[in-house]
RNA sequence: GGGCGCAUAGCUCAGCGGUGUAGAGCACCUGCCUUACAAGCAGGGGGUCCCUGGUUCGAAUCCAGGUGCGCCCACCA
């Protein structure tokens, strides 16, 4: 740029290109802050704590969009809260993912054609850490990319040896108070896996399939019982049949037996209230070892359990001529077999639900087998109460709703897992039969001393250590200065697929172990979608990869963009091109201060803006600095994250770059230069400090350009969060209001009447109110300027005739201008023709409403006042259109 | 089968403590390289606020029913 004015020549701005480039100074910011321990708050004594623990990602994860939403939103809290003075920890770390993991690990022996049991359960487990070492805090670094302030110090995994301890723990403690118990239940079984899962990991997807009608002879006498299946390689393991007992095609039945074809199996008839005698033929096979009802019933009327199925899906021994057949296969033969006796009466096509694997999409079986669980209903009792007593908050609020209806509904808890990947469950059983837990791997039975002690081989769902989170990462059960100081944790941020999964539990074990609610509020996030509105995923190859947004337009854009997008709890649709987004306005942003700083000499004494030497324009910016301020205070205490970004925004691009800044352009080398430099670096500043939690990156950057006086700290991620300024001036604000309408009425007349840029033709302004004229008359010259008009006149009264064409304001003023040959007048008069109908029309619609005495009578006393100034004012306009129609004709 | 949410401009969404001619960003059109920013500036076009009914002086907004889409829960073989 040319330096031919010495005054602009000053170091700052020299040092700012046009463009803002986010890549250099992120990484330098980021370590620099690093490096200064500001993500590193002590524990102990100190200012108020506050706390968030990270969602712990996957080790095997790769940084999404869903994260980089996610942890966006938890370090502009954190930042913010760190702004205002208080301890703020955010505390990182990752999760062992115990199936994910293993699949990851057992993938690449895979390729080395081995299998995990090739290698052996010690040597297995040597790799998957290896693996875990190798690439285990890759996710740390995509985070860092992201600017999010966590303390690295305290990253903590979920089998570190202190979270391993713990686990132990609350499993002893558990199991102590009877809470842990062990049985033979039908659980979610993947055979690709193998292993059980929970019912919330065994994902209930609805699918199109056949409900086959299968024909059973009865045993003593003639005659036969017709009942449905969708999966009839499981009749083999049938024990009985069930109708209900209210049934009366059935009453005969009930005390007798059928016979289970291929098998000859006699299957004693139940009655039951379970079968729904309109579903079907109100008759039910019952196999207690592949179905939970059945399971049940069985249960109920002592029937035989007899379990068809291998762990890998392959059909047992039990099922005699089928074993070793694949359950698919053994699906079709059960058929064929049977449609070779006459035995399969219908076949018809149905929708129902089919459970599937989480981690690898696998048909789960339902499978009898012998598991953990932990008994949820007494744990769930305080987490329930702490709801209902406002211990605990959900944004949005619709969600408590389906929180307490997971916890009054609450089911026990399968926490075994047949993987070696994990906490392996701490239960040892001796040669003589004992069984027992322990914290310490014991060496001999504390029954009777027998040294033949053997672990149980299974370990625990993952989420056994992720719902020990808020207090295990700071140190429990140990009591440590950092549990002391920020348990409980402050605010949770985290998508509502893991509510059940991971936040209910959490403020479990919060209550069981810590006597005490783990966090106050729970906000839940929306998912990121791409454009078309479908989840992003690796199989759709949909997915927008944040590292790429960051390389093409900054953390910082990324960050704005994710969190203005969209209302906390809605969903986000976005392609990769609304990134631009975030990116323009950094970049916006980015020219303001450029614009400041080149206007700012060397050693300008900045300060707080003497509020005598004021006017109406620095009074209006500062007041609407305030409000802005006060508008992001307001939505940040209700979590409304967007509406605090989107406030920021509206002030730093609309009012202070796009009125401010043009007001100042003339008054910098006029007397008041000073004052005005002064109030653009006090707007600037501060709304660097509240936009800094969102864009944490170039709000730096900027901020260390300012002069030093306006800086009371090293760096923006320490300086306080900005109240206040005491800048209320409503009366300054109404002013500037109205010349920034008048300026677009003026624009708007230029534009209509086509202008061109290059001609200024003189406006003339017509203001009944001589408090309006003395404002108008005061800023008549910005006005000219800022509307490319040679000259703006004020005057009381707007002239007529003679093809001068107006503009109403508002009540009492206008713009006149005079059209001589500026238009095309036969386009003006079909112009003028169809805003006259629009305004008859308008005023016809309140005519009718004045005109009605029930509204006149019924309505608020200030809304017929209102309707009447607006019928009033349809009226001049038309006036004033018609004069001008008429003006335009005599030419 | 229950529960919850959504439906407003071509797209993504605000507005919905009731009141003047329903807004923003993107996209589109017109004109501007005005020395902070063309990643910009100024102006503009574009909407039966899903449908039906109700309450009311007045409904995008409140109520009821319907339709469509999405999510969650659930043992219909």
């Amino acid at each position: 740029m040319p330096e031919t004015d010495a005054r602009r020549a000053t170091p700052g701005a020299a040092a700012l290109p046009p463009r803002f480039d986010p890549a250099p100074l992120e990484s330098r910011w980021y370590a620099e802050w690093r490096a200064r321990g500001y993500f590193h708050p002590s524990a102990g004594d100190g200012p108020e704590p506050y706390t968030i623990v990270i969602p712990p990602p996957n080790v095997t994860g790769v940084l999404h969009m869903g994260h980089a939403l996610n942890n966006t939103l938890q370090d502009v809290l954190i930042r913010r809260e760190r702004m205002r003075g208080r301890r703020a920890l955010y505390l990182p770390g990752t999760d062992h993912a115990g199936i994910a993991t293993q699949n990851v690990v057992e993938r690449e022996l895979a390729e080395e054609g081995m299998s995990r049991q090739d290698l052996g359960r010690e040597a297995f487990l040597t790799r998957v850490w290896a693996w875990k070492e190798k690439y285990g805090d890759e996710i740390y670094d995509q985070l860092m990319r992201l600017g999010v302030s966590c303390d690295w110090e305290r990253a903590r995994f979920t089998m570190d040896e202190g979270l391993s301890r713990a686990v132990r723990e609350v499993f002893v403690r558990l199991f102590d108070d009877g809470l842990v118990y062990r049985g033979k239940y039908i659980i979610n079984w993947c055979p690709r896996c193998g292993t059980a899962l929970s019912d919330e990991e065994a994902e209930k997807e609805e699918q199109a399939g056949l409900l086959y009608t299968l024909r059973y002879p009865l045993a003593d006498r003639a005659g036969f019982v017709e009942v449905a299946t969708t999966r009839p390689e499981t009749i083999l393991g049938d024990s009985g049949i069930a109708v209900h007992p209210g049934d009366e095609r059935y009453r005969d039945l009930i005390g007798a037996a059928a016979i289970l074809p291929l098998v000859g199996r006699k299957l004693p008839i139940v009655a039951d209230d379970f079968v729904d005698p309109e579903f079907g033929t109100g008759a039910v096979k019952v196999t207690p070892a592949h179905d939970p009802d059945d399971f049940w019933v069985g249960d109920r009327h002592g029937l035989e359990q007899i379990n068809v199925l291998n762990p890998d899906a392959t059909m047992s021994e039990a099922a005699g001529r089928f074993a070793g057949l694949d359950r698919f296969a053994a699906r079709e033969a059960v058929l064929d077999a049977l449609r070779a006796e006459g035995l399969v009466v219908a076949e018809e096509e149905i929708r129902h639900a089919v459970g599937r694997c989480y981690r690898c999409d696998t048909v789960v079986e339902p499978y009898l087998s012998d598991q953990w669980f932990v008994r949820m209903e007494p744990l769930a009792r305080p987490a329930l109460a702490a709801l209902k007593e406002g211990a605990l908050s959900i944004t949005p609020a619709r969600w408590e709703k389906v929180y307490a209806h997971w916890l009054e509904n609450v089911r026990d808890w399968c926490i075994s897992r047949q993987i070696w990947w994990g906490h392996r469950i701490p239960v040892w059983t001796c040669a003589n039969g004992h069984t027992f837990a322990a914290r310490e791997d014991p060496d001999r039975c504390p029954k009777c001393a027998s040294t033949g002690i053997e672990q149980d081989p299974d370990v625990l769902d993952t989420w056994f250590s992720s719902w020990l989170w808020p207090f295990s990462t700071l140190g429990w059960p140990d009591e440590t200065e950092d549990l002391a100081t920020f348990y409980p944790t402050d605010t949770l941020v985290t998508a509502s697929e893991i509510l059940f999964f991971w936040v209910a539990r959490m403020v479990m074990a919060g209550y069981y172990c810590m006597g005490e609610h783990p966090f106050r509020d729970v906000i839940i996030n929306g998912t990121v979608r791409d454009a078309q509105g479908r989840r992003m995923s690796k199989s759709l190859g949909n997915g927008i990869d944040p590292r790429e947004i960051i390389d093409e337009y900054g953390a910082d854009a990324l960050r704005f963009t994710l969190v203005a997008s969209a209302p906390t709890g809605t969903d986000i649709h976005l392609a990769a091109e609304d990134f631009r987004l975030g990116r323009n306005f950094a970049n916006k942003l980015w020219n303001a201060a450029r614009y400041v700083l080149m206007n700012v000499p060397d050693g300008f004494a900045a300060g707080a803006p003497d509020e005598a030497g004021l006017e109406p324009p620095d009074r209006w910016i500062l007041h609407r600095l305030d409000e802005t301020s006060a508008t992001v205070d307001r939505a940040l205490a209700a979590f409304r994250m967007n509406d605090a970004a989107q406030a920021v925004y509206d002030f730093l691009w609309h009012d202070y770059c796009d009125w401010y800044i043009e007001w100042s352009k003339p008054r910098l080398d006029g007397p008041r230069g000073d004052v005005v430099r002064g109030v653009l670096l006090t707007a600037l500043e501060r709304s660097l400090r509240l936009l800094h939690p969102f864009m944490p990156f170039v709000t730096e950057e900027l901020w260390q350009q300012l002069p030093a006086a306006l800086r009371d700290a090293d760096s923006i991620m320490i300086a306080p969060w900005p109240g206040a300024g005491g800048w209320s001036y409503p009366e300054e604000s109404a002013a500037m209001a109205l010349l920034q309408q008048v300026i677009g009425a003026v624009r708007g007349l230029r534009a209509r009447y086509d202008v061109p840029p290059g001609r200024r033709a003189p406006m003339t302004i017509a203001a009944e109110l001589a408090s309006d004229r003395a404002t108008l008359e005061r800023f008549a010259d910005d006005i000219a300027r800022l509307s490319a008009a040679s000259e703006a006149r004020v005057v009381d009264r707007a002239p007529r005739g003679d093809g001068i064409a107006g503009e109403g304001v508002r009540g009492g003023i206008e713009i006149a201008v005079r059209l001589a040959d500026l238009v095309d007048v036969d386009r003006e008069r079909k112009r003028l023709a169809a805003e006259i109908a629009g305004i008859e029309r308008l005023l016809a619609t309140s005519r009718a409403k004045l005109g009605d005495e029930r509204f006149v009578s019924r309505a608020p006393a200030e809304v017929v006042a209102r309707e009447r100034e607006k019928a009033a004012d349809l009226e001049r306009s038309l006036e004033r259109l018609r004069d001008l129609r008429a003006s335009i004709e005599d030419r």
